[in-house]
DNA sequence: GTGAAAGCGCTAACAC
DNA sequence: GTGTTAGCGCTTTCAC
């Protein structure tokens, strides 16, 4: 692999004149500029980003740990994350932590988050205690439901909203008698505990009863069967609010394992608005959680913290936005 | 941030020392070793990843680049190979190279592939040239249904037997007159025209015609649209073999669209065995791709790659397998 | 078993 | 505008 002294060798010019041009900094001459680029052509030389990562500091790559790369929602945002840092000239690169505990300290170690301009850390499934843990000297924003240690920036969903907005829709739609799937009050403010406390206001306000069903894992096969399980004991359930749309497309299969029907027996909506959920059946009703909003805002909080920017933590909340599908009845 | 020198000096020992024990290098005294830990301990010292990664070489990362971070069957790909590279000590890291031209161009430079110390690369959307282009120093195994250059390692499906035995799943449950949705002979053996193959091929056994209708972008909303179409034109259809399980999600979306009942009317398989097709509807019938056999075989061969063992190019193919759920009969 | 010297390939800082 | 010097933090090599 050719390096910059042989480029520089190659255009009879010295090795920071080729890092002048390669990093286009303004005071190269431009025949210069060409002698070198056209040495570049030659060679095939390429930079050596760890080289460049040691002396100067800065990576050019942006850090995302997610728990599972197998959720959706983490894959949906992303994506989308991706694209937007792109834009900027930045490049993302993810990472699971939940493979392992080791590969979760690991992932979480400050050697490895060292190797960021910045770490997104999606902090589903870690604790107040991991992170507060954390030393870096990286800028690092949260992502995610759980109370975190002020020191960071956070962003989150409005999850109470959204919660309220998708009962108070069933309801709308002539629901009376409500579960909730995945809730509960885990007694601090989870994302469970902060939606439960949305559909519990809901409920109050149009004078309703209803009930939450915890499960232990978010998954489908797990609300599939709760669901199922607590329609038999209950027979008058019309209207389900699933914690998150992996746990709607159980609740779905759920319900029709009970022998009802989705919509016409039992509304449902479910909570992240994940792309399958156009499709399954007659589409999933589901609360919105604005990814376009936390990507724009995570990419100017980040800009500015390389930046060296000086600013208070960042504590932002996105907005959450009903999106109704066949799953519900519209009002009236 | 202390560095080596800061514990060595606190340890009363050499930098060198320090890096023995680091690293578990097997000539160090206990005594020292403790002395060195203990320094570690006080001072907070975490190594610095980027210093080792310029000097010895090796990065103890893994690059996977993917085309799209919200595509499911690359989540699921890569949840499971991180569990399996954990537990022989390495690390992945995942990249998406579709976000935009240049940044495709920029996860396949040399630069950023000699960030890892092997890359598996999964090939869909990549044409021949431009993996024929990749210059790189460290392994490179290529994941995907193209036909590719046979100097990389190259593990892929075995698109055609998958497709035989969707399609003959369906003619043994009586369907008689069956569709392709996703297919075409796109001239050189990609993954549309293998699975076009192998449906084609059960056809003829079976002595019967089908038609294939392709589409641009293996997504639900465009197979909805296309199979609902289709049906309309031609009602006899009783049998779908959609090209991936997302389009095969569109596909039993596109067969209630068109008023008809999927199994009973038009039975439907997909490819892939995504997680979600075992709760949709009454689950869609599938093929599996053995991503555990995949993985274990791209594990170890990175492992020999890295150990710099000489082997000539691999190219494996993983066996598939029929997976029957609600959305077709069983035979008789 | 431990340590000294050299240097991986680049960029910051400054001299000219 | 261009070049020189120094050094980022570690591991390789080799001496003892």
């Amino acid at each position: 692999m050719p390096t910059m002294s042989d480029v520089a060798a190659e255009a009879g010019v010295s090795v920071m004149t080729v890092s002048n041009v390669l990093n286009d900094r303004p005071k190269v001459g431009a025949a210069t500029k060409l002698r070198v680029l056209d040495a570049v052509e030659r060679l095939g030389y390429e930079i050596n980003l760890t080289a460049r990562g040691l002396r100067s500091g800065r990576t050019g790559t942006i850090g995302l740990i997610v728990p599972r790369f197998d959720h959706p929602y983490f894959g949906e945002l992303a994506a989308k994350l991706a694209v937007a840092l792109a834009a900027t000239g930045r490049h993302l690169s993810v990472e699971q932590s939940n493979a392992s505990p080791e590969s979760e300290r690991e992932a979480l170690s400050q050697a490895r988050l060292a190797t960021y301009d910045a770490v997104l850390l999606s902090v589903v499934g870690l604790h107040y205690d991991d992170v507060d843990r954390l030393r870096t000297s990286k800028p690092v924003v949260l992502l995610g439901e759980q109370q975190m240690p002020p020191r960071f920036d956070h962003l989150q969903l409005d999850n109470e909203t959204g919660a309220y907005l998708a009962t108070r829709h069933l309801i709308e739609g002539g629901a009376r008698k409500l579960l909730m799937i995945g809730g509960g009050d885990e007694g601090f403010p989870s994302m469970s505990t902060m939606r439960t406390v949305g559909f519990e206001r809901a409920l109050r306000e149009a004078g309703l009863q209803g009930s939450v069903r915890p499960i232990i894992r978010y998954e489908p096969a797990d609300a599939r069967v709760a669901v199922a399980e607590r329609l038999r004991q209950d027979p008058g359930v019309d209207g389900v609010f699933a914690i998150t749309d992996q746990v709607g497309i159980g609740v779905l299969a759920g319900v029709r394992d009970a022998g009802l029907r989705v919509r016409d027996d039992v509304q449902v909506v479910g909570f992240d608005n994940l792309a399958f959920g156009e499709h399954i059946d007659d589409g999933l009703s589901t609360i919105d959680p604005s990814h376009d909003w936390v990507v724009s805002r995570v990419v100017e909080l980040i800009d500015r913290r390389i930046a060296g920017e000086q600013l208070p933590p960042q504590h932002l909340t996105s907005p959450a936005t009903l999106v109704v599908r066949g799953s519900t009845r519209l009002p009236g």
